[in-house]
DNA sequence: GTGGTCTAGACCACC
DNA sequence: GTGGTCTAGACCACC
């Protein structure tokens, strides 16, 4: 888990985005436990008040829960999981057509290197590493 | 011209970045003055040999000139903008795909995003701000 | 390896030509590691930095490849070894001429004087200091 | 008249071979004045004494006379610049063909080299800025 | 130990 | 004013 800090923004956010991230790649499952938020500040060097922070907030978001004396863990609810994913996703795609757009693509030419990229995965049989 | 350094990358590779993002873009033009070297520093707030650096690698590149006493320009050469483009589309896709994929989308499902996601702005007429 | 340096030409590109020089004369060879570059500058007399920049330029122009934590050396492509030579003996030749024409000598004479120069010394039967 | 001085040999000898450059290449014609000592000494920037030294022992060989009260002359003898001539002309051969040696070129190679350039320069008939 | 990046600041060349 | 070179020295990444 780690997370490069962007300075110009909140370090609580960018550690929520960062667990729903980890959410979302299937990375953290439901049910799974987080690292205690003593020593999640130890290892990314922030404040502890910064993680409770973000874990308060999660929790208010209803993305993990606190057992007082246990933990803080990963809502479990599938449900959570396909959020996050479809949070990400629209993010992901929200950026990218508006980069493409910057450049002066229009909607066919997007498409049409998008449909590129994909055939030219296919060909390389997707077996990059051999396995 | 901002640009918010990583501090994990070199900053006179993200000039080089920038500017190149910026002929991309068609913020600066073939022919057009780059911000000297002294003005570039202070506006970044990054040393001047910095600066430096990063124009002589773009000159080195092939992307501007550089005529002593008189400053550093766009190379003249309608070509170069093409090639910003290129470089930079292909940078944007690969990262998209990859992220996709990430996610666990698979060929139709990220070709789905994609235009559901140019779909939606189709139907609010352009105003991409319409919500 | 000394150079005196002309101090009206850079610093950097000496060391660059000296180094070019020790390749085609075969005093470095293909897959040599050049000296550190903190060991040149001091035998230099020269800044850390200045010697930086001229292994640097010379990674860029092909001549030398640097294996970070290890070192620099040569190219080990044996047509590095042809391509310094024949820059070199370019230059020697044009130098040579130039200055043959400036004091009033034409072709013939050109060449008369380098077959008298080499026939001289073919006398003197290869022992050159045989004065 | 410019000297760039190589720091490690003596001045007054530098003076002396730029004056014999100057008559050996016709600059400097037999009975020519010299610039005065003071003169050259400011152009140079150079102490006073330093041209004195160089214009003695140029006297010493013959090179020049002084008149006192009137300056310093190329020696009025055709034979004078002949001398500068054959001088210069041995150093530039020598060092000419001792440099192609060391780059392991042989007698035949280091004609054919000469003989390709000056083949070259005909060919671009001589007039190569075309007047 | 070896190369890579950056800063602060001096001084130079060309315009 | 604009770019070019160089120094001294700090700190980092990889080995």
């Amino acid at each position: 888990m780690k997370v490069r800090f962007d300075p110009s923004r909140p370090i609580y956010l960018q550690i929520i985005e960062e667990i729903q991230r980890q959410i979302a790649t299937g990375n953290l499952r439901p049910g799974d436990k987080l690292p205690s938020q003593r020593d999640l500040a130890a290892v990314m060097q922030v404040n502890a008040n910064t993680v409770q922070r973000a874990y308060r907030d999660m929790e208010l978001l209803g993305i993990v829960e606190t057992l007082r004396g246990q933990g803080t863990f990963v809502r479990n609810d599938q449900q959570i999981v396909e959020e996050m994913r479809g949070d990400m996703v629209n993010a992901l795609v929200e950026e990218f057509v508006t980069a493409m757009r910057a450049l002066g693509y229009d909607e066919a030419a997007i498409l049409a290197h998008v449909q590129a990229k994909l055939g030219a995965e296919r060909e390389n049989g997707g077996d990059r590493d051999g396995k």
